[in-house]
DNA sequence: CCAGACGTTGTT
DNA sequence: GTCTGG
DNA sequence: CCAGACGTTGTT
DNA sequence: GTCTGG
């Protein structure tokens, strides 16, 4: 799964390595992006720029924004038959920018707190997860753009600590998800992360507090 | 027909 | 235990 | 994802 | 809005 994740590189870096268009002039570092935050993201494929959207899904028909909180994550698997989701896949795809996510490893059965870790690619370089995005007005007539992550099995790397994962697209692949593409071209793009150059530290149990969000947060700590 | 959900993860 | 907020 | 609240009335 | 359960 994937609910906390970092973007903590400048504008004007992953402006430049991820060839974007326009970034938001209110940019800023982060290291520990929780659900309901603003998050950056692209939807058009041509110009590519990047705007903030809420993090949590909330569907065109919801009554209430809090529906969102329970929408942060979208399974690959079933995009196509779920009611809150199915729409967004066919007509409204993202790609939410990053450079790095959180996974905890429980241990079943015992009493003992999740270990936090984070996860990243050599060099730090940054890359984007497939998402959903979705309008919804809300009572008092705001417009509000949302979104959700895809999730997909764990790679090898990301399944010594947990079961699933982001989908992370490639720097080609992405701007395909953006294109208007049929179900079968779109979902061969939805598989575990297959590069080799993914790397996973533990970290501080400080990043479970969403308020805390500080460069301590991606410091590597002792098994 | 209307009411109520619409989601994922992990745990039992 | 379960929901909400971040 | 985790943390923190989970309630009402009345008073400041 | 659309589907499922009653």
């Amino acid at each position: 799964m994937c609910g906390r994740f970092t973007m903590a590189l400048d504008a004007l870096e992953l402006q430049k390595e991820l060839e974007l268009g326009e970034m938001p002039l209110d940019w800023l570092p982060r290291f520990n992006i929780a659900p309901s935050q603003m998050v950056a993201v692209v939807i058009e494929p041509n110009k590519r720029d990047v705007s903030w959207m809420r993090w949590g899904l909330i569907p065109s028909w919801a009554k209430d924004i809090r529906i969102g909180s329970r929408m942060i994550n979208a399974r690959a698997e079933t995009l196509e038959v779920r009611p809150a989701f199915r729409r967004a896949y066919a007509q409204r795809r993202c790609l939410i920018l990053a450079d790095g996510f959180y996974e905890w490893k429980r241990n079943p059965g015992k009493k003992v707190p999740a270990i936090p870790y984070h996860f990243y690619l050599n060099g730090r370089k940054p890359f984007t997860f497939a998402g959903l995005w979705e309008f919804w007005k809300s009572p008092n007539d705001e417009e509000i753009k949302s979104c959700a992550i895809i999730t997909c099995a764990a790679n090898p790397a990301v399944a010594a600590v947990h079961e699933r994962m982001p989908v992370i697209l490639g720097r080609e692949d992405c701007w395909r998800w953006l294109e208007p593409r049929s179900t079968p071209e779109l979902a061969k793009l939805l598989q575990p992360y297959s590069g080799e150059d993914l790397s996973l530290h533990r970290v501080s149990k400080l990043i479970n507090r969403p308020e805390f969000d500080h460069p301590d947060c991606i410091l590597s700590q002792e098994e």
